[in-house]
DNA sequence: CCTGCAATTGCAAATGATTTGCAAATAGAG
DNA sequence: CTCTATTTGCAAATCATTTGCAATTGCAGG
């Protein structure tokens, strides 16, 4: 998503594109990887702005679908811009040392997902999978 | 694990069974569904104990593996007893409802781990994959 | 370009989960 | 029954995240 979309996106819904979220858009689009609230303040080096509304924008990204939310386990929460047309179901692999995360394809099979909620009474089942492992560049290091 | 195989365990590391981990262990294996420290402390009705004593035991019951931790994404941890010879790989149907967990035999194809693995340069790679949904209990509320 | 006001921000205090320091209590080996 | 290392309770500390509120500031309209 380009810069000339938030603008967009935003005017839209009313919503005022200031100093601290231009910043925060520009960090969140520089990399692929999921960021942690601390990495996006501290990165935001120059336009320095308050963890609140850090929070307060992740919040609001993500209620509007452009940013997902991921939970590593690691105690906080991680933040990725969507790219373009991104929204169907997949999985992520995700590196433990750098937390790189590539986007998966592969799915856990339909229909053992059907069979699972049959067997056990289940209803609305929806699953959950990620892939742990070391990304090749940190395996070098 | 029964009563007497606690003892066994906790004499062997010279820890202590003590009244509150008494409480404690004999109120996890009431139920299989895992507990939030906060139902663990409320059920302990009798017996009350510190919260901090709850935590304390958990990461204790854990590292020896006696209980399972678990991260629905609620915001706060579970835990379950182990059941005997339960530690094998395997997954969680969970009811978003009432938290019940039905461990699933199935699991995502091995191959197809490799294959990820390998399509995308990682090494170690692992998942993990739980499975949300109503219970049949639950349906009828 | 200027104005008005609702949307935002910064700051500090509140929350909620979890952890920790420490002195008092106590299990259990001998 | 004693002695000591292990535990406990309590209070304070941490950490991530949220919230109240007064001060700021986009931006729609003149």
């Amino acid at each position: 998503m380009a810069r000339v979309a938030w603008r967009e996106h935003f005017r839209r819904r009313s919503r005022r594109l200031t100093g601290p979220r231009q910043a925060i858009l520009e960090l969140l689009q520089l990399r692929e990887k999921p960021f942690s609230i601390k990495e996006i303040l501290s990165s935001l080096a120059g336009a320095r702005c308050d963890l609140a509304t850090v929070y307060r924008l992740m919040h609001l990204l993500e209620k509007d679908g452009l940013v997902k939310r991921f939970d590593f386990g690691e105690g906080a929460a991680r933040f990725q811009l969507i790219a373009d047309g991104d929204d169907k179901h997949h999985h992520h692999l995700i590196c433990t040392r750098c937390a790189e995360v590539v986007p998966i394809d592969e799915c856990f099979p339909n229909d053992l997902e059907k069979q699972i909620a049959r067997e056990n009474g289940f209803k609305s089942v929806t699953h959950r999978l990620d892939f742990f492992g070391v990304c090749p560049e940190c395996q070098t290091k």
